[in-house]
DNA sequence: AGGCTTTACTAATACGCATTAGGGAGCGTT
DNA sequence: AACGCTCCCTAATGCGTATTAGTAAAGCCT
């Protein structure tokens, strides 16, 4: 159309008017005018593979992104993940093809598309260590969202400060006269319940431990105050404890350690805090935007969780 | 590592075993162990520049597509596109990097990805036909979720029925003894709302059309039963309406047309519709899939809308 | 006029795969 | 021995872009 090379398309495109390439004006003109009336508009696959980056962020969650089950736990991350995205101009790829292997999606099989991507954000309870361990290998861009151990390498990530706003609480509860404590959940396995009982343990060194959600193991320990992993867990005992004629939180105080995972249904605002998601969703995209652009400030973050005043905490009982 | 040719493990790996090509099961072992051994995946980027797809399906919402004030009504959509995707296959592209113009995001601009994609998905309450037309003229695979005009030529969709779904409220009214009924909303600009209105003309055709949401001016049409095109807006008109001392639905009763597009706060559930939002997503991938393999059965389909009972709507007062 | 520099562009190539025409090797047949 | 045929596999090419070396043209200087 306009007589010139394709070379010259490409440079008129892309605004290349560094000292090594000069387009004359009017030529460029000629192109951009050219260009507006077809509507013309680079593919972004040949780009892609010419030049390898395609403003195109891997969305990876190990269960469905847009959850049934979930309460939607996940949702705020995604917000967050979608305004940083649009923000900086970039879409996002949601990786729904992988397969559920063993119960699980994995990352890598036959046919994985990661690549495609520029990087990509992960997103899940547990990820894979091996699969994690992979992606380093490859030194394939990514961030976890949540933090994550050391996968033969440090792992980039925007986390929830688990450990610091758990301590925060059980030092409010000590405060309150609370002397004996406990600790109901895993404490291990993933990292967010790891780095709960962390804080819990660093903060209450002679608190108690229980796996079970079983009132009666709790009342036996003469805990005056709970610490819940689980939200719903939480729920499941404090209806317990009324129906033994315990008063919440007179004779028991409770403490949920983060939002509900799974749906909890209940009209009382428990005491603990509220996970910054949006704001983790937000900035995992920002890290990798920095990393892509090979300045990242740091690649390891801890956000601050929000406390919650809730009406579940009260004076231990005389 | 097998000392063979890059075309022959491009065969082996995409399990072309035609008449036309054969591979020794003694070379395509050999391949295949070293394909394994490294967990070799081929670059998708260049393989959909090769071979023209990529089974990735855009997602194109003219709001965000994890809405804050939305109240979540695109959700559902979403969670029967992402399970449709995944059950065949494809990863999902969000084109959030769409800009806004005027107040809406566009689809065509400098630098969007749609191409990259196999084919697309739009979402939203109205599309601006000017590029639902661009979309058709350059034969590009998509399909709509809701029912559109024609675009200079027909449009796939899965919509909802609403016409149908409106007329079934309106005889269920009338059966309840109801004879002055009012249309209250725009009843034009979007397509769901026009065919919810069309749906109310056919069957109530002495029925009134009111644009504002005002009660006194329903009051003055005599109406027993009001229809709302938003549900937020029954919600209103429903407080407004008792704090005038009338009782719902004994003295005035509600219908709502589909389901809350805006946040609305209520303990009452209204009579009226749901939209089958998930299975709308669902169908639309699956239309869309047709598609891309060349034989779609029709292209145009309309879904029931479930009735919902609810309590606002009664027989009319003697 | 000849040589040097700057300007404005183009030819050629790489990116990693899918595709296909075609070729070499081995074997049977005449 | 010459020919034909079947099997397997490879060389070559195209996909649409970004990049870079290189070149023609024009201008400048001596």
């Amino acid at each position: 159309m306009t007589g010139v090379s394709q070379a010259t398309v490409s440079l008129v495109l892309n605004g290349r008017a560094d000292a090594e390439v000069r387009i004359a004006p009017e030529t460029r003109e000629r192109v951009l005018k050219a260009i507006r009336s077809t509507g013309y508009v680079a593919d972004p696959i040949a780009r892609r593979l010419a030049s390898r980056h395609n403003r195109i962020l891997g969305v990876f969650t190990y269960e469905s992104v847009f959850p049934a089950g979930l309460g939607d736990f996940y949702h705020p991350f995604l917000v967050g993940i979608e305004e940083c995205a649009e923000r900086i101009g970039c879409d996002l790829l949601l990786l729904t093809s992988a397969p559920v292997v063993d119960g699980r999606r994995r990352i890598f099989h036959q046919d994985n598309r990661l690549r495609l991507a520029d990087g990509c954000v992960l997103l899940g309870r547990s990820l894979d260590p091996a699969e994690l361990e992979r992606l380093l290998g490859e030194g394939l861009p990514f961030v976890s969202v949540g933090r994550r151990d050391d996968a033969g390498g440090p792992v980039p990530y925007v986390g929830a400060d688990y450990p610091g706003a758990t301590a925060a609480q059980v030092r409010k509860a000590r405060e309150l006269g609370h002397e004996r404590m406990v600790y109901v959940g895993q404490g291990a396995g993933p990292e967010s319940h790891a780095d709960r009982f962390k804080g819990f343990a660093a903060e209450a060194a002679d608190g108690v431990h229980i796996r079970e959600v079983d009132l009666d193991v709790i009342i036996r320990t003469g805990a005056t105050c709970v610490f819940v992993e689980e939200y719903a867990d939480g729920v499941a005992l404090v209806r317990q404890a009324e129906d033994n004629g315990l008063r919440v939180p007179e004779d028991l105080s409770f403490v949920a350690l983060g939002d509900p995972t799974r749906p909890a249904v209940t009209d009382r605002e428990f005491t603990g805090y509220r996970i910054p998601r949006r704001e983790m969703g937000w900035q995992a995209v920002e890290l990798l935007s920095e990393i892509l652009e090979g300045r990242p400030k740091g690649t390891q973050r801890l956000l601050p969780c929000e406390p919650v005043p809730g009406v579940t905490l009260a004076v231990a009982r005389g």
